[in-house]
RNA sequence: GGCGGCAUAGCCAAGUGGUAAGGCGACGGUCUGCAAAACCGUUAUUCCCCGGUUCAAAUCCGGGUGCCGCCUCCA
């Protein structure tokens, strides 16, 4: 079945199709690592995992680039400002190298937690230092830069379109921007592709260049990275709503100047979580809330979150509340006793999936990833009067798509010993209508983390 | 100021011309010693407001109001 994707540059949706068939290239830039991802950002690598899924439900083979962006990015004005990185060493005593690889560590634990899948490749920016220069220099033999006392910079208005992917009126931007202006630069869009270390000052991220020490501009790890880990599968290439006017733009500008190209045919982005009654959430503005404090602390399974962003679309900002979360948290609960329910009564070896469902749920989903709908359908399929096995195998086959792990869902399991003991005695008192024993043995249980549930003929225990 | 997006039940929301998906919550019921779970049923005459087009509009057009984002770090 055709999957349509919504593709920002035609900002229509769009049949996909890959460069090379069955084979898929994606880029999604992944995080910046001087603190914690907040579950604004999560929410979009959520979104990228199910863009992931669904291709690889649709039978392509999906080569998936992700970037950690470790030196670069600056913390104020375009191009002006503190280094990320450096600024947060200096907050937290620690060099910027132990930042980045402390805030990487966490974030792939972040991943886990979701069930989001690793890319095929992690690539640093700081691993890359080389390539982003040799891709400014093919920017500089071509006519694209200039130099300015703080560095190399890219001149917009060289390359032509270099709106196409944005919907900035270049000329209103320039009147009504409040930028502190960096007089040197010849427009306001211009961007650093090398800057120059500061005189006197030791970077601890610096490196040689032909223009000097200094350190890559925040847009060209992306470029250089992508052409050197994916080649010319430029597929897809992801990335929050923020980064269309600026970032991605940039990307574009810098790649297709360098190479006379056409650079990545789908842009995909995703919109941001809004605070109910407040504002998004940034990592600047020390606001944020992280899987760890949100989720984690309070006992709430991060997969929790995960259901929670499919009740929204990718491209709708979604509302974040604790309201949202709890009607999450017993969603995703649940559809896990829905399964439960269905495998207590075991599974038929022979039973196949629903293809009428199936259908129903893929077109859904490759309707440029309706997850709302998508899971929908999950709710109709159970809801449907198939039989029992064929609903479990139906179901469990669109988890592969939601990732929520519902095969791990436990109906029977090996209980310990004191646990059975208490499970034999409340048979036997119950057996005896010995109630308030009954009762009592159900409570003790219970307080040792498991749900204890009568049923026709026994009793069901599992671990919460 | 420029540009872009959004506004649907108590809450989260899908739906872009044919008469309102799904989830959560609430209420009623089945089952049960009681719970819990599961299951069944009920829960928006109406889609921010005003006007227009059409046989027909939540969906299209015009105007307004409110909220959000980008233009400055950002997913």
């Amino acid at each position: 079945m055709q999957l349509y994707l919504y593709n920002t540059l035609t900002r229509k949706k769009e049949a996909f199709k890959p460069i090379e068939d069955k084979k898929v290239g994606l880029y999604t830039c992944g995080p910046t690592v001087y603190n914690f991802a907040h579950i604004g950002n999560l929410r979009t690598f959520i979104f990228e995992d199910i863009l992931k899924r669904a291709l690889l439900y649709n039978g392509y083979r999906v080569k998936h680039i992700m970037n950690i962006t470790d030196v670069g990015h600056l913390t104020g004005d375009r191009d002006m400002g503190e280094d990320k990185m450096e600024k947060g060493a200096q907050r937290e005593g620690k060099t910027a190298w132990e930042i980045a690889e402390s805030y990487t560590r966490a974030f792939k634990q972040d991943m886990t937690h979701l069930n989001i899948m690793e890319p095929s490749l992690w690539c640093k920016a700081t691993d890359s230092i080389p390539e982003q220069i040799e891709l400014i220099k093919t920017l500089e033999e071509k006519g694209f830069t200039y130099n300015i006392s703080d560095g190399i910079y890219f001149d917009t208005s060289k390359f032509e379109g270099y709106t196409k992917l944005s919907s900035q009126n270049l000329e209103a931007l320039q009147e009504g921007a409040r930028v502190e202006k960096n007089p040197e630069k010849r427009n306001a869009t211009d961007f650093a592709l090398w800057k120059f270390s500061p005189d006197g000052v030791k970077r601890q991220m610096e490196w040689d260049s032909p223009w000097g020490v200094g350190f890559p501009g925040w847009h060209i790890e992306c470029s250089a990275m992508s052409m050197k880990f994916l080649r010319d599968q430029l597929d897809i290439h992801c990335g929050g709503v923020d980064h269309i006017d600026v970032h991605h733009t940039n990307e574009i500008a810098q790649s297709e100047a360098a190479t006379g190209k056409k650079f990545f045919n789908f842009w995909m982005h995703g919109a941001f979580l809004i605070i109910s009654g407040g504002k998004k959430m940034a990592k600047s503005e020390g606001n944020f809330l992280t899987l760890d404090s949100t989720f984690i602390q309070n006992g709430i399974e991060p997969l929790v979150y995960r259901f929670a962003t499919y009740q929204t679309h990718y491209r709708k900002p979604m509302e974040y509340s604790e309201e949202a979360v709890q009607a999450a948290r017993n969603g995703l609960e649940h559809l896990r006793n829905q399964v439960r329910s269905l495998m207590s009564k075991g599974m038929v070896d022979t039973a196949s999936v629903n293809d009428e469902y199936k259908q129903k749920f893929i077109k859904r989903l490759n309707d440029d990833l309706n997850m709302p709908r998508a899971l929908a359908s999950v709710q109709e399929a159970l809801k449907s009067d198939m039989d029992d096995s064929e609903k479990l195998a139906t179901v469990l086959d669109f988890d592969r798509v939601l990732g929520l792990d519902l095969e791990k869902v436990t109906v029977s399991e090996e209980l310990p010993e004191n646990i059975q003991q208490k499970i034999d005695a409340r048979k036997k008192a119950r057996a005896e209508k010995n109630w308030v024993l009954s009762d009592q043995l159900r409570d003790e249980i219970q307080a040792l983390g498991y749900v204890v549930q009568d049923v026709k003929d026994g009793m069901t225990v599992f671990k919460k």
